[in-house]
DNA sequence: TCCTCCTAATTTTTT
DNA sequence: ATTAGGAGGA
């Protein structure tokens, strides 16, 4: 237990041991914040003697909840770990009002309603009012009023608008709707755990110490609860950083910072400043982002690692070009050094989840395994909610939301007619649909109308479908309970497996569907398992104050509990090893998910204005704060990069927050060659072994080529108009290149080979063809020369549309192109020549002599057109004239390596060497992607075994069709 | 009145 | 790709 200081540095011991009653650490990204955190827990336990169930942790996700949870076991063992009260806001929230709401009126088997619910809601009051708003609007205001938290009978100051009153109409409709369903949504759960607390100060007498993780995002309910946590005995910790606020749609308000500081006069506040997770060049960018907001107060952010590379920041012609390159990117990271980085090492943030689809088609065509982490979630679909939602209407079933949204599913002949006269006869007679319908079809009640022969037999059936799972819970008052029994009952009941193939013959989904329900039936007997139960009870109880009643827990809340878990996406994603072994996988996620991981490459597509500032955030800083946090999640590796092109084919901007005026200094334009010094550096940031030289050059032979010169820098077209290149400045700017430590870079008036990419624009599948498609052709290609030379040519013609355009951009590229051509010419599928590292060219090859080698270049390449220039002029004119002292052309003229005099960056050398490796052994890395942690959060299985192979080929037909 | 097939629109971020 | 909404048939 005396480990807990262990690997800290000054700062974080400090901020571990303090004796502060009230603390605040301001942690800014990679500083250790968790780490602290979890540490200061541990200190508490261990040396102040606090008992664990006394503290309460709270988070903002699941994923940190139970990462922390992890990291508090390795400290202070599985044991005490458990204790402690330990959750997200919402989950703790719901634990009190679980064990105390009846003293607050709350009926016992209260169910929360989720987003979809509340919309639906929402949805129906509003049709039935005739009003016009969006119900994902209303709900936005609804929510951000409810997070407010001021108290329900505000007066409205002035004369309300007509808009204001009609919003007040649909929010005490929707109110009294929950209610009448027994529901409690989000907010909700926040709003009754503070009345909870207020009214009744016993419930947390037991309280000794409050933490809070990611403070900047609490909203003003999240901070009142915090005090109300503590109203015992004042002891809180905290740690945040405002740069890192990102949820102010939530409601958050980073002035809860100040506000503290007000509250608690003696709070004590430690500034954390040493950044441990990525290299300088990536936090010297991001701190360039970040400084471009004049209103934050400066911090200090100290980079431990080296220089290292340079983030990237590349154009590209569409989306799909866009999703390819990223793909060829990291093929050729992971060839370039020797596969020492592996697929769990990449990962792709997006501003919106929707941007993944161009990239999880080029990942599924290449056959690369990624995850999707955030966008659509298991527990929407289609199939998992229906048995979801049966499931709820047997917990519960005066929830009517429930029960209309599943009476009809599949058809009992049930129409929305039948509903709606049904629904209003309830809330006429004031009983809820179900006992309704339950009554009706008993014989007990009339029916509002004479309801068809079918319509009366449906009734019936769905009314034993519910009563029959009812049954069954109830049995479990005697016999083990099984969630996965009951979900059985009920898909068999409802014939869920005919319907489900019914629905969806044609597409091919049924298989997919099928396996998401046994994954949900796999998750049920998983938490029903009887070890895991006594867990989820242990952990889920609140410590007995004396005199104070708990509602106690029954075999009977196991259902309640699953529930509940779902709805606040506990639990669930698919374990991310199988067989044992972990499963390498590229990840792709929101920026929003990302908070609080890292990993050591990291791709953020489509950073155009709309997106990156997002065209419906009216807060710019927020976004700003968005793309820091997103820049700031990479360790070694950082790649920007925009289509010239969006989805809808219209021109983009580039991301006002990346052509601030000095931003483009801190950026390549291409990605990066890896010289060995470059590898031996990024494993160095990554603290990583080293690859050898020859492990290297095994695994480089696989890549087409090395460098990324297969889209034009300028992000046009690769079978772009040939004219625009000039020849007459062909030789000047050869920058030099091939020395040990210089990466080849791009000058503004670069090189370009028009000839090369040749062929076949017409033809050209646009964004379709896989990189992996285009590789496989040239290696037929090349296979076929070697048998028949002749042969081979009249091949290469015909599949000349497929055949490689390229483009080449500077010279070292030139060179490592042609060796790289000569090689795979000669032995395609067994190269032998040595690694091209050191036998590469160190001068530079002058045009001509690159132009020579051009028309014998090596079969792979297609044929020239005989109506493209043969002669082209190897250098590329810059479209608009260089200026080397105009800033905006910043970002085409750095090029090397090393930081020109003048910028700010600190004089470090690529090589590992530098005074720079601050590192010392004292900082064992605990950061891990969260691929490798098992407690991810609850994402979309779409990535398992089972369902990709489905979505996969829904893909290529949709390639196909488009 | 209900079901099925077709077309059109849709995507910020999370509990 | 999914889903919502409308038209048309039973």
């Amino acid at each position: 237990m005396d480990n807990i200081l262990q690997g800290l540095n000054a700062a974080q011991r400090t901020a571990v041991e303090s004796p502060a009653a009230v603390l605040q650490v301001l942690a800014p990204p990679g500083s250790g914040k968790t780490k602290t955190l979890t540490a200061r827990v541990a200190h508490l336990i261990a040396h102040r003697q606090l008992l664990p169930w006394n503290i309460i942790v709270c988070t903002f996700t699941v994923k940190a909840a139970n990462e922390m949870k992890e990291r508090i076991k390795s400290f202070v063992g599985d044991e005490l770990a458990k204790q402690l009260k330990l959750g997200t806001f919402h989950s703790v929230a719901l634990r009190y009002l679980k064990h105390y709401g009846q003293h607050i009126g709350l009926a016992k088997d209260f169910g929360i309603a989720d987003t979809s619910d509340s919309k639906a809601i929402l949805k129906r009051i509003i049709k039935k009012l005739g009003m016009s708003i969006e119900p994902g609007q209303a709900l936005g205001r609804i929510s951000s009023r409810k997070a407010k938290g001021e108290t329900d009978s505000k007066p409205e100051k002035g004369p309300k608008s007509v808009d204001q009153q009609e919003f007040l109409r649909l929010f005490e409709e929707y109110e009294a709707t929950l209610a009448a369903s027994n529901l409690l949504d989000y907010d909700d759960l926040l709003l009754r755990c503070r009345f909870l607390l207020k009214s009744h100060p016993q419930c947390v007498s037991n309280v000794q110490a409050v933490l809070i993780d990611e403070f900047q995002d609490t909203n003003n309910i999240q901070y009142e609860l915090m005090g109300l946590f503590a109203q015992q005995h004042n002891q809180i910790t905290i740690v945040g950083d405002p740069d890192q606020s990102i949820y102010g749609f939530r409601s958050a308000e980073i002035k809860n910072l100040t506000r503290m500081k007000k509250q608690w006069p003696d709070t004590i506040t430690i500034n954390l400043e040493e950044n441990y997770r990525s290299s300088g060049a990536i936090l010297h960018a991001a701190q360039n982002i970040i400084e471009q907001d004049e209103s934050r107060p400066p911090k200090k952010l100290q980079a431990t690692h080296t220089f290292g590379l340079r983030p990237v920041l590349r154009k590209l012609p569409s989306a799909y070009a866009e999703a390819e390159w990223l793909v060829s990117e990291i093929k050729r990271m992971r060839a370039l050094c020797g596969n020492s980085i592996e697929l769990n090492d990449f990962a792709v943030l997006l501003r919106s989840a929707a941007l993944s689809r161009a990239i999880e088609t080029a990942l599924g065509n290449t056959g690369i395994p990624y995850r999707m982490v955030g966008g659509m979630r298991f527990y929407d679909r289609e199939e998992i909610k229906l048995v979801v939602d049966y499931l709820r209407v047997i917990h519960q079933p005066d929830n009517s939301e429930a029960v209309e949204r599943v009476i009809n599913v599949p058809s009992r002949m049930i129409g929305e007619a039948t509903i709606k006269k049904l629904r209003e006869e309830a809330q006429s007679k004031g009983v809820s649909f179900w006992s309704l319908i339950l009554d009706i079809s008993q014989g007990r009640r009339a029916a509002p109308m004479k309801l068809t022969e079918p319509t009366s037999k449906g009734l019936a059936s769905f009314v034993n479908v519910i009563l029959g799972g009812r049954k069954k819970v109830e049995a479990w008052s005697t016999e083990p309970p099984s969630v996965t029994g009951l979900i059985n009952l009920v898909a068999q009941k409802i014939g869920l497996e005919a319907h489900l193939r019914r629905k969806h013959t044609g597409d091919e989904t049924f298989e997919a569907r099928w396996s998401n329900v046994e994954e949900l039936m796999a998750q049920a007997t998983e938490i029903t398992a009887p070890g895991k139960l006594n867990e989820l009870v242990e952990s889920q109880g609140l410590p007995q104050i004396e005199g104070f009643d708990q509602t106690p827990e029954s075999n009977e809340d196991v259902l309640s509990v699953f529930l509940a878990n779902i709805a606040l996406t506990a639990s669930a994603e698919k374990k991310a090893e199988e067989d044992g072994e972990k499963i390498q996988q590229v990840t792709i996620s929101t920026i929003h998910a990302a908070k609080g991981l890292e990993w050591p490459v990291v791709f953020i597509p489509a950073c155009y204005d709309g997106s990156i500032p997002h065209s419906r955030a009216d807060d710019h800083d927020e976004e700003r704060r968005l793309l820091y946090v997103g820049m700031t999640r990479a360790q070694a590796l950082l790649y920007l990069s925009c289509p010239i092109k969006n989805t809808q084919r219209e021109e983009t901007t580039i991301s006002a927050f990346l052509t601030h005026p000095g931003a483009g200094r801190f950026f390549e334009e291409h990605g990066p060659s890896l010289p060995s010094s470059a590898v031996a550096s990024l494993c160095t940031t990554l603290r990583r072994d080293c690859p050898t030289e020859t492990c290297i050059s095994e695994t480089r032979k696989t890549l087409e080529s090395d460098e990324d010169n297969h889209w034009p820098l300028n992000g046009e077209e690769v079978f772009a108009d040939s004219s625009r290149w000039d020849s007459s400045t062909a030789t000047t700017a050869l920058p030099g290149f091939g020395t040990a430590r210089n990466i080849p870079t791009v000058q503004a008036s670069s090189l370009h080979q028009p000839q090369s990419y040749s062929t076949a624009s017409a033809t050209m599948k646009p964004g379709f063809t896989s990189v992996k498609e285009r590789y496989d052709d040239l290696m037929e290609q090349a296979q076929l020369r070697k048998v028949d030379k002749r042969a081979e040519e009249q091949k290469t013609s015909e599949e000349a549309p497929k055949g490689r355009k390229r483009q080449i951009e500077g010279q070292g590229t030139i060179a490592s192109f042609f060796a790289k051509k000569q090689r795979s010419s000669a032995e395609p599928s067994a190269p032998s020549q040595p690694s091209l590292k050191n036998s590469r060219p160190l001068q530079a090859m002058s045009a001509s002599a690159a132009n020579k080698h051009t028309p014998s270049a090596p079969a792979a390449r297609p044929p020239l057109p005989t109506h493209k220039p043969r002669s082209a002029p190897l250098t590329r004119k810059p479209q608009k004239p260089v200026d080397e002292n105009d800033a905006s052309q910043d970002r085409y003229v750095f090029l090397s390596s090393s930081p020109r005099k003048g910028d700010d960056e600190p004089p470090v050398p690529h090589d590992d060497e530098g005074e720079a490796t601050a590192k010392t052994g004292d900082t064992t890395p605990i950061f891990r992607p969260a691929s490798t942690s098992h407690a991810t959060s609850m994402t979309s299985v779409t990535t398992t075994r089972k369902t990709l192979g489905v979505r996969r080929s829904l893909q290529g037909w949709s390639a196909r069709k488009s």
